[in-house]
DNA sequence: CGAGAGTCCTGAAGGC
DNA sequence: TGCCTTCAGGACTCTC
């Protein structure tokens, strides 16, 4: 399930691979994901040179150039997508729905069982979509900070957790680095986010960079299906506080670490470090 | 506007 | 052994 620290991962992994290098052609075996795959993205990205790949949340933004056009490939994981160097002369597995092939026999394929992740065309000389537009800050940036919290909280009765994973507030905290964060904040999940102070989003805001900050450095700490670009299973060695821990003890107070549902998502939390 | 529910999808896991 | 149900989750979309 890629969050941020995943997408990154698959970024920094993705860039030397394909950086300069034109797109030869692509394959698209099943266009069905959350948003149809354009029907002329082949004749788009044929024969453009890959330039740069940015990311936006959790979006990856391919900036793509040929002689007389230019365009972004937008390409989203949903939560069991991946983007990974496929042999030369692999077999296409079942849910291999895209193959982008680059020059020198190089072919980046995205693989999506449950098909929630998108690929988009973006023309134009700036990445520019409604789907980036109402996106908020990056967390790793100083727009993201306690006082912005603090601000665009006020007033709001939605659990500080939901409030954390909603993307208009700020993109790419999902529901694993979000209980992780408010482990780590000290603030109970289930808290309306109007009424969390704003020394304690001073917290909450440090503990997302941290959090997000390790997992990036880790590699990506993808708990299931997460797949490196090398095609190499990611791998969970930051050790979760409590994310999936229900009845474990509590790594600071030894308490059995709780459960409960929040807008149709699990969440998981000390009732004793975090009030 | 905000809150909450519904939706897409497949594979894993559990019950009988 | 095998079928059926439930659940997981990102994030848009709809309803109230």
């Amino acid at each position: 399930m890629p969050e941020l620290p995943e997408v990154e991962t698959t970024r920094l992994g993705l860039l030397p691979k394909v950086s300069g290098k034109r797109i030869v052609s692509v394959l698209v075996r099943n266009p069905r994901l959350r948003w149809p795959v354009p029907r002329d993205l082949a004749k788009r990205l044929g024969g453009a040179k890959v330039v740069d790949i940015s990311r936006r949340g959790k979006y990856l933004l391919w900036d793509c150039r040929s002689k007389d056009a230019r365009g972004f490939l937008l390409t989203h994981l949903g939560m069991s997508g991946s983007l990974r160097m496929a042999e030369t002369g692999e077999p296409a597995g079942k849910h291999d729905h895209v193959d982008l092939n680059l020059e020198k026999g190089l072919t980046i394929r995205y693989t999506d069982p449950r098909r929630f992740g998108a690929m988009l065309w973006l023309s134009g000389d700036k990445p520019a979509h409604p789907l980036l537009d109402i996106l908020g800050p990056e967390p790793l940036t100083e727009d993201f900070s306690g006082e912005y919290l603090f601000k665009a909280s006020r007033g709001r009765s939605v659990s500080v957790k939901e409030f954390l994973m909603n993307g208009h507030i700020v993109v790419g905290v999902g529901n694993i680095y979000a209980s992780e964060s408010l482990f780590r904040a000290g603030i109970h999940p289930a808290r309306p986010a109007g009424s969390v102070s704003r020394q304690r989003y001073e917290r909450l805001v440090d503990a997302v960079k941290i959090t997000l900050g390790n997992a990036i450095r880790a590699g990506g700490s993808s708990l299931r299906d997460y797949v490196q670009v090398s095609g190499e299973l990611g791998y969970f060695q930051v050790n979760a506080f409590v994310y999936d821990r229900e009845g474990e003890p509590c790594r600071t107070c030894g308490q059995a670490i709780r459960a409960m549902r929040q807008g149709q998502r699990s969440t998981f939390y000390c009732a004793h470090c975090q009030k």
